[in-house]
DNA sequence: CGTCACATGTAAAGCGTTACATGATTGT
DNA sequence: ACAATCATGTAACGCTTTACATGTGACG
């Protein structure tokens, strides 16, 4: 649902080809909405089709393995603005962890929980650590008062937030287990 | 890909119906891991086929409009278990709330912007007090060293730390946008 | 007897993922 | 000429969501 207005953002901000906005993607906006060049061609076509952004022309007859560019109409700079402040349902959780959790508290099996919940806090510490190298490349120091690096740099945040939640999460989960192992044998 | 364990997980705990699945989802498991009816039916089906649970016999002829009812089998309980170990991945970040961010900070649309973190706000408050309340009813004081009470605590503390983190993170925007309306204009 | 809630199930549409296909450009 | 890479695109599958369908039991 969001990949469109995703796929519009980035295009208000500058034009261009699909194979571009998969790689904007995989460094920007795919940190909080992942899509693969095939979802992103899907979505460029429906986007076109109706008529919420445009194919720019190019030079020579269209072929076949060259990019085609494409920028917001102004219909789709409208549509965009107004779906910014529609109320906001913030999405379920869904978590495999959390499953596994619950799946060891029923059969006891906290040795294997243990080995899963390591794993999974290497990886959110990797993250976390990815994220604060890009706030301290991108944004060693935010002017207040600007308002794309101000909310650019809240989206890094929310990011970096979470990370550290689910870290401290880990952390103390990985302590209950050796509570629970020194006392219940 | 976890419906499938979680489902195992909830028979394991006390065998039961499709639709008395589907209500025990809708207040403990489907918090982290949400599943309508239809999928659960669709999944016993599977899990049946397959081995991992069978159907428990009832009186009389099976009649439609009479609940069947589920257990786990040997072979199910053993899948279970070995899948608790498993190396756990994060699953990534998918945030409609982050993208508008990004729209905002494309477009300076950031009174809308306010609109739609308000809302979001007090929908992660609610979340937030729904399991606070939970806790004070289920959890009032936990033995740590009862293995099932204290993993299945551990979960309902990661949604409330992740509640609270997104709390955090509203107020702390909301504040941004504040103070890029005093200095900016 | 009609209606409602219950329990199971079917159908269709949308989104996301993976694998593969096609043509053009670049480099050796 | 050949291979590798780029850019677009097709196809198929699985999961999720929504709407609807079917039969049963309970209640007034």
């Amino acid at each position: 649902m969001s990949l469109k207005f995703a796929i519009l953002t980035s295009l208000t901000e500058r034009e261009g080809s699909g194979i571009e906005l998969a790689r904007r993607f995989d460094k920007s906006i795919g940190y909080f909405w992942p899509a693969t060049h095939q979802q992103i061609y899907r979505e460029l076509d429906r986007l076109t089709t109706d008529g919420l952004i445009r194919e720019l022309p190019q030079e020579g007859p269209p072929r076949r393995g060259q990019p085609k560019r494409f920028a917001v109409t102004a219909d789709g700079r409208v549509l965009l603005e107004g779906w910014v402040g529609e109320p906001d349902e913030p999405e379920p959780m869904r978590s495999t962890l959390a499953v596994r959790v619950r799946a060891a508290a029923v059969t006891g099996r906290t040795d294997e929980l243990r080995h899963a919940l390591e794993h999974h806090r290497r990886r959110r510490k990797d993250l976390l650590e990815h994220y604060l190298a890009i706030e301290e490349r991108d944004f060693p120091a935010v002017d207040p008062s600007n308002v794309r690096g101000v909310l650019q740099h809240r989206v890094l945040t929310l990011g970096i937030e979470g990370e550290r939640s689910w870290l401290a999460w880990c952390d103390e989960t990985l302590d209950a287990l050796d509570r629970l192992r020194v006392r219940g044998g």
